[in-house]
DNA sequence: CGGTAAGCGGAACCTTGCTCCGCTTACGAT
DNA sequence: ATCGTAAGCGGAGCAAGGTTCCGCTTACCG
């Protein structure tokens, strides 16, 4: 549904049928190349990939933005649904917390160079970044409020500097041996928590 | 120094007077450029700043990564020496670790996507890390055994990592009003510390 | 089955990185 | 002062990638 309303296409039955064939050649195509080539391949790849021109790609998907969210749309739900759950199953908020950060740098990691595009300074992610902060943000407010509520942690972190910083740290974290963002990550929450009395 | 040898010169009077000029141009139109539009401004449009050939840029400063780090060389050396010094003025290691890396964080903020360009998996930078990483680790690694063997951090954290997690976290840092790299940072070294028995 | 607009493809243009080579000029030798 | 030469200069030109635009095709409705 994103995906149809973000290439500005109502989903029903007024569409084409080679229009909606070919954004489903397109989604294939784009999550194939980007596993490939990272989400910084060139539009050209991926069209040739789908076997379209490339006025198609971008009628469908405007922005790189809007392809990227379409590819990763049910995993950033899945996400965005964990939070609840882990925290109803998990023993402590904090431990909820810790268990759906370990997620997010799961999916962030696993994507090429996904948390790099997620810096906002870069434009043509801007709305990709926006994507991710409205829909996860609430979540990790649920998360961060329950620990809190649980006197497990202070109040010196907002949701969005810490999805932001996750972010962040995750950043070029495939390349180099050297660097392992859980680590920090891991520091970082050890920060956070606020020690019992 | 830096300058001459990775332009791959010789300093000494061996060099034509115009090459020399134009050096100093260029890396006085370069800082220019890097304030006004960030490291990553085009190539030409620093050599017309400076008045001078694409050839020129490219002959004194063949990669790119060669530039900026004539450019900032000053600061780094400075960088590299105030940690010793802060060592010594500080009350303890870990003052003293945490006023450097608030001069580490005032560099990367303070130049525009300096610390964006840092991320490793951006080959035009490459050198650029190595050198930052070459010139300042040796400085993080002291100040990290100076607060250890005081005991006021645990053996959680490797100079390189926390080099370049802060590295990451400053990324993008000036953009938004609801990010702020320093917050983060003072959490991941709450984690660090390691409360006194 | 025909008319039509939705949809398609890719030529073409722009920006930017980088190379290469013919021309200019600084400067030591005379 | 003059000259020869190589160090140095400049920018044309090529490659790669992003984005736009428009003539052609074709799915679909009546």
């Amino acid at each position: 549904m994103v995906a149809a309303e973000r290439s500005g296409q109502a989903p029903g039955p007024g569409r084409r049928a080679d229009a909606v064939r070919n954004q489903q050649k397109l989604l294939a195509a784009a999550a194939k190349v980007f596993v490939a080539s990272g989400v910084d391949a060139p539009i050209r790849e991926i069209a040739a990939e789908a076997g379209v021109g490339i006025g198609t790609i971008y009628r469908h998907f405007p922005t790189r933005a809007d392809l990227v969210t379409a590819v990763y749309h049910h995993q950033v739900e899945a996400l965005a649904e964990a939070g609840p759950a882990l925290l109803a199953d998990a023993d402590t908020p904090f431990a909820a917390l810790r268990r759906w950060i370990d997620q997010f740098v799961d999916f962030l990691v696993t994507k090429h160079g996904l948390a790099d595009a997620m810096r906002s300074d870069d434009t043509r992610f801007a709305a990709l970044h926006t994507y991710f902060v409205d829909r996860l943000q609430p979540v990790a407010t649920h998360l961060l409020d329950a620990a809190a509520a649980a006197g497990e942690i202070g109040p010196g972190i907002r949701p969005y500097e810490l999805m932001r910083g996750i972010g962040n740290l995750c950043v070029g974290g495939t390349d180099d041996p050297r660097y392992d963002p859980r680590r920090l990550i891991d520091l970082l929450l050890q920060g956070v928590r606020q020690p019992r009395p």
